[in-house]
DNA sequence: ATTAGAAACTAACGCTAGTTAGTAAGAAAG
DNA sequence: CTTTCTTACTAACTAGCGTTAGTTTCTAAT
Protein backbone atom coordinates (compact mmCIF):
# COMPACT_ATOMS: atom_id res chain seq x y z
CA UNK A 1 0.00 0.00 0.00
CA UNK A 2 1.14 3.89 -0.14
CA UNK A 3 1.50 3.68 3.53
CA UNK A 4 4.38 5.19 5.08
CA UNK A 5 6.68 2.82 6.63
CA UNK A 6 6.41 3.85 10.75
CA UNK A 7 10.04 3.42 11.43
CA UNK A 8 12.05 6.73 13.19
CA UNK A 9 9.08 9.59 12.35
CA UNK A 10 11.86 11.95 12.83
CA UNK A 11 12.83 11.69 8.83
CA UNK A 12 11.59 14.58 6.96
CA UNK A 13 11.42 12.46 4.05
CA UNK A 14 9.06 9.77 4.57
CA UNK A 15 10.36 7.50 1.54
CA UNK A 16 13.27 6.55 -0.55
CA UNK A 17 13.57 7.74 -3.99
CA UNK A 18 15.73 7.09 -7.23
CA UNK A 19 15.77 9.25 -9.85
CA UNK A 20 13.54 12.40 -9.66
CA UNK A 21 11.95 13.53 -6.28
CA UNK A 22 8.97 14.15 -7.18
CA UNK A 23 7.95 11.18 -9.89
CA UNK A 24 4.08 11.10 -8.68
CA UNK A 25 3.28 14.38 -9.00
CA UNK A 26 4.93 14.57 -12.58
CA UNK A 27 2.88 11.43 -13.47
CA UNK A 28 -0.38 13.38 -12.02
CA UNK A 29 0.68 16.29 -14.05
CA UNK A 30 0.89 14.34 -17.48
CA UNK A 31 -1.70 12.44 -16.85
CA UNK A 32 -3.65 15.19 -16.44
CA UNK A 33 -2.93 16.85 -19.48
CA UNK A 34 -3.60 13.80 -21.13
CA UNK A 35 -6.58 12.94 -19.85
CA UNK A 36 -7.86 16.70 -20.12
CA UNK A 37 -6.98 16.30 -23.53
CA UNK A 38 -8.10 12.96 -24.75
CA UNK A 39 -10.46 11.62 -22.18
CA UNK A 40 -10.15 8.92 -20.31
CA UNK A 41 -10.20 6.29 -23.06
CA UNK A 42 -8.39 8.17 -25.58
CA UNK A 43 -5.37 8.22 -23.26
CA UNK A 44 -2.91 5.66 -23.28
CA UNK A 45 -0.65 4.77 -20.69
CA UNK A 46 2.46 5.09 -22.95
CA UNK A 47 1.12 8.60 -23.24
CA UNK A 48 1.66 9.54 -19.96
CA UNK A 49 4.85 7.44 -19.58
CA UNK A 50 6.51 9.15 -22.63
CA UNK A 51 5.23 12.32 -21.51
CA UNK A 52 6.75 12.05 -18.18
CA UNK A 53 10.17 10.18 -19.55
CA UNK A 54 9.95 6.49 -17.57
CA UNK A 55 8.66 3.56 -18.79
CA UNK A 56 4.93 1.97 -18.44
CA UNK A 57 5.51 -0.58 -15.99
CA UNK A 58 7.01 2.52 -13.84
CA UNK A 59 3.75 3.83 -13.47
CA UNK A 60 2.44 0.77 -11.64
CA UNK A 61 5.07 1.83 -8.90
CA UNK A 62 3.05 4.98 -7.61
CA UNK A 63 -1.19 3.80 -8.66
CA UNK A 64 -2.33 0.26 -8.92
CA UNK A 65 -3.84 0.91 -12.19
CA UNK A 66 -5.11 3.51 -14.87
CA UNK A 67 -8.65 3.50 -12.95
CA UNK A 68 -6.72 5.16 -10.02
CA UNK A 69 -4.41 7.32 -11.74
CA UNK A 70 -7.70 9.09 -13.18
CA UNK A 71 -9.39 9.25 -9.24
CA UNK A 72 -5.98 10.90 -8.17
CA UNK A 73 -6.07 13.43 -11.21
CA UNK A 74 -9.37 14.03 -10.69
CA UNK A 75 -9.37 14.60 -6.98
CA UNK A 76 -6.33 16.61 -7.00
CA UNK A 77 -7.40 19.04 -9.76
CA UNK A 78 -11.07 19.43 -8.09
CA UNK A 79 -10.45 19.82 -4.40
CA UNK A 80 -8.45 23.28 -5.18
CA UNK A 81 -11.56 24.57 -6.93
CA UNK A 82 -14.55 23.57 -4.61
CA UNK A 83 -12.03 25.25 -1.74
CA UNK A 84 -11.98 28.46 -3.99
CA UNK A 85 -15.68 28.00 -4.50
CA UNK A 86 -16.50 27.40 -0.62
CA UNK A 87 -14.19 30.75 0.71
CA UNK A 88 -16.26 32.57 -2.35
CA UNK A 89 -19.81 31.16 -0.39
CA UNK A 90 -19.08 31.49 2.82
CA UNK A 91 -17.20 34.89 3.05
CA UNK A 92 -13.99 33.68 3.45
CA UNK A 93 -14.70 32.07 6.81
CA UNK A 94 -13.51 34.93 8.77
CA UNK A 95 -16.09 37.54 7.61
CA UNK A 96 -19.11 35.30 7.55
CA UNK A 97 -22.57 36.26 6.59
CA UNK A 98 -21.99 38.36 4.37
CA UNK A 99 -23.61 38.57 0.37
CA UNK A 100 -21.36 36.66 -1.63
CA UNK A 101 -20.66 37.93 -4.70
CA UNK A 102 -21.04 36.26 -7.88
CA UNK A 103 -19.12 38.60 -10.18
CA UNK A 104 -15.57 38.31 -8.25
CA UNK A 105 -15.98 34.35 -7.54
CA UNK A 106 -17.01 34.01 -11.64
CA UNK A 107 -13.53 36.51 -12.44
CA UNK A 108 -11.52 34.31 -9.60
CA UNK A 109 -12.93 30.69 -10.81
CA UNK A 110 -12.05 31.46 -14.26
CA UNK A 111 -8.41 32.67 -13.60
CA UNK A 112 -8.23 29.76 -11.65
CA UNK A 113 -8.91 27.60 -14.67
CA UNK A 114 -6.88 29.28 -16.84
CA UNK A 115 -3.83 28.49 -14.95
CA UNK A 116 -4.76 24.55 -15.40
CA UNK A 117 -7.15 24.43 -18.46
CA UNK A 118 -7.08 21.14 -18.43
CA UNK A 119 -9.10 20.94 -15.18
CA UNK A 120 -12.50 22.30 -17.05
CA UNK A 121 -11.58 19.54 -20.28
CA UNK A 122 -11.16 17.00 -17.55
CA UNK A 123 -14.80 18.23 -15.76
CA UNK A 124 -16.57 18.27 -18.56
CA UNK A 125 -15.15 14.28 -20.23
CA UNK A 126 -16.20 13.62 -16.65
CA UNK A 127 -19.51 14.42 -16.71
CA UNK A 128 -20.06 13.20 -20.19
CA UNK A 129 -19.17 9.75 -19.15
CA UNK A 130 -22.12 10.25 -15.96
CA UNK A 131 -19.88 11.71 -13.57
CA UNK A 132 -19.53 8.80 -11.68
CA UNK A 133 -16.41 9.66 -10.41
CA UNK A 134 -16.85 12.79 -9.49
CA UNK A 135 -19.83 11.92 -7.25
CA UNK A 136 -17.94 10.48 -4.31
CA UNK A 137 -16.13 14.15 -4.40
CA UNK A 138 -18.93 16.29 -4.52
CA UNK A 139 -20.94 14.22 -2.12
CA UNK A 140 -19.55 15.87 0.87
CA UNK A 141 -19.65 19.58 -0.54
CA UNK A 142 -22.44 20.02 -2.13
CA UNK A 143 -24.76 19.81 0.23
CA UNK A 144 -23.47 22.45 2.52
CA UNK A 145 -22.48 24.12 -0.23
CA UNK A 146 -25.90 24.51 -1.54
CA UNK A 147 -27.60 25.37 1.68
CA UNK A 148 -24.71 28.31 2.50
CA UNK A 149 -25.29 29.33 -1.17
CA UNK A 150 -28.80 29.50 -0.89
CA UNK A 151 -29.04 30.73 2.51
CA UNK A 152 -26.52 33.78 1.30
CA UNK A 153 -28.08 34.42 -1.55
CA UNK A 154 -31.22 35.32 -0.27
CA UNK A 155 -29.32 38.03 1.14
CA UNK A 156 -27.56 39.24 -2.22
CA UNK A 157 -29.74 41.98 -3.84
CA UNK A 158 -30.93 40.91 -7.06
CA UNK A 159 -32.02 37.26 -6.90
CA UNK A 160 -35.63 37.73 -5.95
CA UNK A 161 -36.29 38.39 -9.48
CA UNK A 162 -36.07 34.56 -10.18
CA UNK A 163 -38.35 31.64 -8.76
CA UNK A 164 -36.83 29.22 -6.56
CA UNK A 165 -37.13 25.94 -8.72
CA UNK A 166 -35.12 28.47 -11.31
CA UNK A 167 -32.09 29.14 -9.43
CA UNK A 168 -30.42 25.73 -9.80
CA UNK A 169 -30.91 25.86 -13.49
CA UNK A 170 -28.90 29.21 -13.55
CA UNK A 171 -26.42 28.38 -11.94
CA UNK A 172 -26.10 25.37 -13.95
CA UNK A 173 -25.58 27.55 -17.15
CA UNK A 174 -23.13 29.57 -15.25
CA UNK A 175 -21.34 26.72 -14.73
CA UNK A 176 -21.72 26.02 -18.58
CA UNK A 177 -20.67 29.26 -19.69
CA UNK A 178 -17.63 28.89 -17.42
CA UNK A 179 -16.42 25.83 -17.99
CA UNK A 180 -17.73 25.97 -21.84
CA UNK A 181 -15.11 28.40 -22.24
CA UNK A 182 -12.24 25.93 -21.79
CA UNK A 183 -14.01 23.29 -23.51
CA UNK A 184 -15.36 25.26 -26.52
CA UNK A 185 -12.81 27.09 -27.23
CA UNK A 186 -11.89 25.50 -30.20
CA UNK A 187 -14.97 26.90 -32.02
CA UNK A 188 -14.26 30.17 -30.55
CA UNK A 189 -11.50 31.06 -32.09
CA UNK A 190 -13.07 30.60 -35.43
CA UNK A 191 -15.49 33.04 -34.15
CA UNK A 192 -13.97 35.58 -31.91
CA UNK A 193 -10.48 37.96 -32.57
CA UNK A 194 -9.44 37.42 -29.43
CA UNK A 195 -8.18 33.91 -28.73
CA UNK A 196 -10.61 32.86 -26.04
CA UNK A 197 -7.65 30.99 -24.09
CA UNK A 198 -5.17 34.00 -24.51
CA UNK A 199 -4.40 36.34 -21.26
CA UNK A 200 -6.38 38.85 -22.77
CA UNK A 201 -8.91 36.70 -24.06
CA UNK A 202 -9.50 35.03 -20.51
CA UNK A 203 -9.79 38.62 -18.42
CA UNK A 204 -11.94 39.66 -21.10
CA UNK A 205 -14.56 36.78 -20.89
CA UNK A 206 -13.76 37.22 -16.79
CA UNK A 207 -15.23 40.90 -17.02
CA UNK A 208 -17.57 39.80 -19.02
CA UNK A 209 -19.27 36.74 -17.43
CA UNK A 210 -19.22 38.73 -14.70
CA UNK A 211 -21.26 42.05 -16.01
CA UNK A 212 -23.44 39.01 -17.27
CA UNK A 213 -23.64 37.51 -14.02
CA UNK A 214 -24.92 41.32 -12.67
CA UNK A 215 -27.01 41.50 -15.85
CA UNK A 216 -29.25 38.60 -14.48
CA UNK A 217 -29.45 39.96 -10.89
CA UNK A 218 -31.34 43.10 -12.16
CA UNK A 219 -34.89 44.09 -12.03
CA UNK A 220 -36.42 43.40 -15.44
CA UNK A 221 -37.47 47.62 -16.14
CA UNK A 222 -39.25 47.55 -19.46
CA UNK A 223 -40.54 44.56 -20.96
CA UNK A 224 -43.64 42.90 -19.80
CA UNK A 225 -43.63 39.21 -18.52
CA UNK A 226 -45.98 37.05 -18.78
CA UNK A 227 -45.72 35.56 -14.79
CA UNK B 1 -19.44 2.97 -53.48
CA UNK B 2 -22.49 4.37 -53.13
CA UNK B 3 -23.93 5.20 -56.33
CA UNK B 4 -27.10 3.64 -57.62
CA UNK B 5 -26.68 1.95 -60.67
CA UNK B 6 -27.44 4.05 -63.50
CA UNK B 7 -30.10 1.28 -65.22
CA UNK B 8 -33.42 1.18 -65.46
CA UNK B 9 -34.02 4.37 -63.53
CA UNK B 10 -37.80 3.70 -63.15
CA UNK B 11 -37.04 1.66 -60.16
CA UNK B 12 -37.88 3.32 -57.03
CA UNK B 13 -35.63 1.32 -54.70
CA UNK B 14 -32.13 1.70 -56.26
CA UNK B 15 -30.22 -0.91 -55.05
CA UNK B 16 -31.09 -4.56 -53.82
CA UNK B 17 -31.03 -5.35 -50.23
CA UNK B 18 -31.47 -8.35 -47.79
CA UNK B 19 -32.60 -8.33 -44.91
CA UNK B 20 -33.29 -5.08 -43.44
CA UNK B 21 -34.58 -2.02 -45.72
CA UNK B 22 -32.04 0.68 -44.26
CA UNK B 23 -29.66 -1.08 -42.46
CA UNK B 24 -27.24 1.86 -42.64
CA UNK B 25 -29.69 4.65 -41.29
CA UNK B 26 -29.85 2.11 -38.15
CA UNK B 27 -26.10 1.67 -38.23
CA UNK B 28 -25.71 5.50 -37.69
CA UNK B 29 -28.71 5.57 -35.38
CA UNK B 30 -27.17 3.03 -33.38
CA UNK B 31 -23.03 5.05 -33.78
CA UNK B 32 -25.12 8.18 -32.85
CA UNK B 33 -25.69 6.65 -29.78
CA UNK B 34 -23.02 5.54 -28.63
CA UNK B 35 -20.19 8.04 -29.92
CA UNK B 36 -22.93 10.41 -27.90
CA UNK B 37 -22.57 8.47 -24.92
CA UNK B 38 -19.12 7.11 -24.82
CA UNK B 39 -17.26 9.63 -27.47
CA UNK B 40 -15.09 8.10 -30.36
CA UNK B 41 -12.33 6.27 -28.29
CA UNK B 42 -15.12 4.93 -25.89
CA UNK B 43 -17.20 3.20 -28.19
CA UNK B 44 -16.05 -0.10 -30.01
CA UNK B 45 -17.69 -1.14 -33.21
CA UNK B 46 -18.63 -4.37 -31.17
CA UNK B 47 -20.87 -1.88 -29.16
CA UNK B 48 -22.48 -0.53 -32.57
CA UNK B 49 -22.59 -3.67 -34.50
CA UNK B 50 -24.68 -5.45 -31.29
CA UNK B 51 -26.62 -2.43 -31.40
CA UNK B 52 -27.51 -2.66 -34.46
CA UNK B 53 -27.95 -6.93 -34.09
CA UNK B 54 -25.59 -7.67 -37.12
CA UNK B 55 -21.91 -8.80 -36.93
CA UNK B 56 -18.80 -6.28 -37.31
CA UNK B 57 -17.63 -7.52 -40.19
CA UNK B 58 -21.12 -6.01 -41.91
CA UNK B 59 -20.41 -2.94 -40.86
CA UNK B 60 -18.32 -2.46 -43.48
CA UNK B 61 -20.68 -3.09 -46.07
CA UNK B 62 -22.36 0.70 -45.06
CA UNK B 63 -18.87 2.68 -44.10
CA UNK B 64 -15.38 2.08 -45.14
CA UNK B 65 -14.14 2.29 -41.90
CA UNK B 66 -14.33 3.86 -38.25
CA UNK B 67 -13.62 7.13 -38.69
CA UNK B 68 -15.71 7.62 -41.83
CA UNK B 69 -18.58 6.37 -39.55
CA UNK B 70 -18.03 8.80 -37.04
CA UNK B 71 -17.92 11.58 -39.42
CA UNK B 72 -20.88 10.32 -41.29
CA UNK B 73 -22.82 10.44 -37.84
CA UNK B 74 -21.46 14.11 -37.13
CA UNK B 75 -22.98 15.16 -40.62
CA UNK B 76 -26.37 13.84 -40.37
CA UNK B 77 -26.86 15.22 -36.76
CA UNK B 78 -25.67 18.66 -37.39
CA UNK B 79 -26.93 19.13 -40.56
CA UNK B 80 -30.58 19.73 -39.82
CA UNK B 81 -29.46 22.01 -36.65
CA UNK B 82 -27.50 24.52 -38.80
CA UNK B 83 -30.43 24.60 -40.82
CA UNK B 84 -32.62 25.47 -38.57
CA UNK B 85 -30.34 27.99 -36.91
CA UNK B 86 -30.27 29.27 -40.79
CA UNK B 87 -34.12 29.51 -40.82
CA UNK B 88 -34.14 31.47 -37.39
CA UNK B 89 -31.33 33.47 -38.69
CA UNK B 90 -32.48 34.75 -41.86
CA UNK B 91 -36.25 35.12 -41.10
CA UNK B 92 -37.37 31.89 -42.44
CA UNK B 93 -36.19 33.02 -45.93
CA UNK B 94 -39.24 34.27 -47.37
CA UNK B 95 -39.64 36.87 -44.76
CA UNK B 96 -36.18 37.92 -45.22
CA UNK B 97 -33.98 41.21 -43.28
CA UNK B 98 -36.71 40.63 -39.89
CA UNK B 99 -35.02 41.41 -36.69
CA UNK B 100 -34.48 37.90 -35.10
CA UNK B 101 -36.00 36.59 -32.35
CA UNK B 102 -33.35 35.27 -30.02
CA UNK B 103 -35.90 33.62 -27.43
CA UNK B 104 -37.70 31.91 -30.36
CA UNK B 105 -34.47 30.23 -31.36
CA UNK B 106 -33.11 29.15 -28.33
CA UNK B 107 -36.50 27.45 -27.67
CA UNK B 108 -36.37 25.80 -31.26
CA UNK B 109 -33.08 24.57 -30.97
CA UNK B 110 -33.26 23.39 -27.07
CA UNK B 111 -36.55 20.95 -28.37
CA UNK B 112 -35.18 19.76 -31.28
CA UNK B 113 -31.82 18.61 -29.34
CA UNK B 114 -34.29 17.00 -27.14
CA UNK B 115 -35.58 14.60 -29.54
CA UNK B 116 -31.93 13.86 -30.19
CA UNK B 117 -29.77 14.06 -26.47
CA UNK B 118 -27.35 12.13 -28.49
CA UNK B 119 -26.38 15.13 -30.19
CA UNK B 120 -25.16 17.62 -28.35
CA UNK B 121 -23.49 15.18 -26.54
CA UNK B 122 -21.33 14.43 -29.48
CA UNK B 123 -21.13 18.25 -30.10
CA UNK B 124 -19.62 18.33 -27.18
CA UNK B 125 -17.33 15.22 -27.46
CA UNK B 126 -16.23 16.68 -30.65
CA UNK B 127 -15.31 19.97 -29.56
CA UNK B 128 -13.30 18.95 -26.75
CA UNK B 129 -11.12 16.67 -29.30
CA UNK B 130 -10.13 19.76 -31.42
CA UNK B 131 -13.28 19.93 -33.54
CA UNK B 132 -11.17 18.99 -36.71
CA UNK B 133 -14.45 16.86 -38.16
CA UNK B 134 -16.64 19.38 -37.49
CA UNK B 135 -14.55 22.40 -39.11
CA UNK B 136 -15.33 21.06 -42.89
CA UNK B 137 -19.13 21.00 -42.00
CA UNK B 138 -19.03 24.69 -40.55
CA UNK B 139 -16.79 26.03 -42.95
CA UNK B 140 -19.52 26.27 -45.96
CA UNK B 141 -22.10 27.76 -42.97
CA UNK B 142 -20.30 29.63 -40.84
CA UNK B 143 -18.91 33.16 -42.27
CA UNK B 144 -22.88 33.78 -43.86
CA UNK B 145 -24.59 33.00 -40.95
CA UNK B 146 -22.53 34.85 -39.15
CA UNK B 147 -22.15 37.77 -41.80
CA UNK B 148 -26.79 37.72 -41.81
CA UNK B 149 -26.78 37.04 -37.59
CA UNK B 150 -24.49 40.42 -37.22
CA UNK B 151 -26.20 42.53 -39.94
CA UNK B 152 -29.74 41.13 -38.69
CA UNK B 153 -28.66 42.12 -35.04
CA UNK B 154 -27.82 45.71 -36.00
CA UNK B 155 -31.18 45.87 -36.01
CA UNK B 156 -32.17 44.10 -32.95
CA UNK B 157 -32.95 45.99 -29.84
CA UNK B 158 -31.28 45.61 -27.33
CA UNK B 159 -27.04 44.65 -28.71
CA UNK B 160 -25.82 48.61 -28.33
CA UNK B 161 -25.36 47.82 -25.08
CA UNK B 162 -22.71 45.21 -25.99
CA UNK B 163 -19.42 45.87 -27.57
CA UNK B 164 -18.64 44.23 -31.00
CA UNK B 165 -15.92 42.26 -29.89
CA UNK B 166 -18.08 40.88 -27.29
CA UNK B 167 -20.19 39.13 -28.95
CA UNK B 168 -18.76 35.68 -30.14
CA UNK B 169 -18.31 35.71 -26.56
CA UNK B 170 -21.63 35.92 -25.77
CA UNK B 171 -23.04 33.89 -28.60
CA UNK B 172 -20.61 31.19 -27.50
CA UNK B 173 -21.53 31.41 -23.96
CA UNK B 174 -25.39 30.86 -24.87
CA UNK B 175 -24.31 27.93 -26.96
CA UNK B 176 -22.59 26.51 -24.20
CA UNK B 177 -25.77 27.22 -21.83
CA UNK B 178 -27.63 24.89 -24.14
CA UNK B 179 -24.99 22.38 -25.40
CA UNK B 180 -24.30 22.35 -21.10
CA UNK B 181 -27.68 21.59 -20.69
CA UNK B 182 -27.53 18.13 -21.94
CA UNK B 183 -23.76 17.11 -21.36
CA UNK B 184 -23.54 18.55 -17.84
CA UNK B 185 -27.21 16.78 -16.97
CA UNK B 186 -25.66 14.20 -14.27
CA UNK B 187 -24.49 17.24 -12.19
CA UNK B 188 -27.97 19.25 -12.81
CA UNK B 189 -29.46 16.23 -12.08
CA UNK B 190 -28.10 16.34 -8.36
CA UNK B 191 -28.92 20.15 -8.06
CA UNK B 192 -32.47 20.37 -9.10
CA UNK B 193 -35.76 19.15 -7.69
CA UNK B 194 -36.83 18.83 -11.88
CA UNK B 195 -34.70 16.36 -13.99
CA UNK B 196 -33.23 18.29 -16.54
CA UNK B 197 -33.95 16.22 -19.34
CA UNK B 198 -37.75 15.54 -18.83
CA UNK B 199 -39.76 17.34 -20.91
CA UNK B 200 -40.85 19.25 -17.88
CA UNK B 201 -37.34 20.33 -17.28
CA UNK B 202 -36.79 20.78 -21.26
CA UNK B 203 -39.38 23.18 -21.46
CA UNK B 204 -38.45 24.99 -18.15
CA UNK B 205 -35.10 25.56 -19.19
CA UNK B 206 -36.25 26.62 -22.75
CA UNK B 207 -38.30 29.25 -21.07
CA UNK B 208 -35.82 30.14 -18.78
CA UNK B 209 -32.40 30.58 -21.14
CA UNK B 210 -35.17 32.42 -23.33
CA UNK B 211 -36.12 34.86 -20.41
CA UNK B 212 -31.98 34.60 -20.09
CA UNK B 213 -31.31 36.29 -23.34
CA UNK B 214 -34.08 38.83 -23.14
CA UNK B 215 -32.22 39.94 -19.96
CA UNK B 216 -29.11 40.22 -21.28
CA UNK B 217 -30.64 42.35 -24.40
CA UNK B 218 -31.82 44.77 -21.93
CA UNK B 219 -30.45 48.34 -20.75
CA UNK B 220 -28.77 48.54 -17.47
CA UNK B 221 -31.17 50.33 -15.41
CA UNK B 222 -29.42 51.10 -12.05
CA UNK B 223 -25.88 49.72 -11.39
CA UNK B 224 -23.08 51.96 -11.98
CA UNK B 225 -20.97 50.74 -15.12
CA UNK B 226 -17.01 51.88 -15.24
CA UNK B 227 -16.97 51.95 -19.10
C1' DA C 1 30.09 -1.91 5.28
C1' DT C 2 26.00 -4.12 5.22
C1' DT C 3 21.27 -4.47 4.75
C1' DA C 4 16.49 -3.21 3.35
C1' DG C 5 13.46 -1.02 0.59
C1' DA C 6 11.93 1.92 -3.10
C1' DA C 7 11.67 2.58 -7.81
C1' DA C 8 13.34 1.97 -12.13
C1' DC C 9 13.91 -1.55 -15.84
C1' DT C 10 13.07 -5.81 -19.47
C1' DA C 11 10.15 -9.35 -20.94
C1' DA C 12 6.03 -11.29 -21.51
C1' DC C 13 1.13 -12.25 -20.88
C1' DG C 14 -4.00 -12.26 -22.24
C1' DC C 15 -7.34 -9.63 -24.36
C1' DT C 16 -9.68 -6.75 -27.40
C1' DA C 17 -9.43 -3.30 -30.83
C1' DG C 18 -10.10 -2.32 -35.92
C1' DT C 19 -9.67 -4.46 -40.21
C1' DT C 20 -9.41 -7.89 -44.28
C1' DA C 21 -10.28 -12.18 -47.03
C1' DG C 22 -13.21 -15.31 -48.57
C1' DT C 23 -17.87 -17.42 -48.70
C1' DA C 24 -22.96 -18.12 -48.61
C1' DA C 25 -27.54 -16.50 -49.31
C1' DG C 26 -31.14 -13.87 -50.95
C1' DA C 27 -33.12 -10.09 -54.28
C1' DA C 28 -33.30 -7.86 -58.68
C1' DA C 29 -32.44 -7.81 -63.71
C1' DG C 30 -32.10 -10.29 -68.00
C1' DC D 1 -34.50 -19.90 -65.08
C1' DT D 2 -30.16 -17.92 -64.99
C1' DT D 3 -27.11 -14.40 -63.86
C1' DT D 4 -25.48 -10.53 -61.24
C1' DC D 5 -25.02 -7.82 -57.35
C1' DT D 6 -25.75 -6.57 -52.72
C1' DT D 7 -25.23 -7.76 -48.14
C1' DA D 8 -24.78 -10.81 -44.58
C1' DC D 9 -21.64 -14.24 -42.53
C1' DT D 10 -17.21 -16.99 -40.49
C1' DA D 11 -12.44 -17.00 -39.78
C1' DA D 12 -8.36 -14.90 -39.14
C1' DC D 13 -4.75 -11.31 -38.69
C1' DT D 14 -2.06 -7.45 -36.71
C1' DA D 15 -1.37 -4.02 -33.47
C1' DG D 16 -1.89 -2.09 -29.32
C1' DC D 17 -3.99 -2.01 -24.88
C1' DG D 18 -3.56 -2.61 -19.61
C1' DT D 19 -1.28 -5.48 -16.55
C1' DT D 20 2.04 -8.82 -14.05
C1' DA D 21 6.47 -11.17 -12.96
C1' DG D 22 10.98 -10.90 -12.07
C1' DT D 23 15.42 -8.38 -12.03
C1' DT D 24 18.59 -4.59 -11.29
C1' DT D 25 20.09 -0.34 -9.29
C1' DC D 26 20.40 3.24 -6.34
C1' DT D 27 19.29 5.50 -1.72
C1' DA D 28 19.01 5.55 3.07
C1' DA D 29 19.09 3.51 7.47
C1' DT D 30 21.62 0.22 10.59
Amino acid sequence: MTEAPISTQDTPQPAARRRSPDTAERILDAAEEYFGRKGYAGTTLRDVADQVGIRIPSLYNHFPNKAALYSAVLERGISPVLALLSRSIQGDETEPTEAMDPKATVRAVMQWLALRPSLPRLIQYELLAGGEQLAPLLSDWLEPAMNQGLAMMETTPGVERWRSQEIPFLVMALFNIVIGHFTTSALTQSLSPTPPLSEEGIEAAAHLYGQLVEALLQDAPTSPRPY
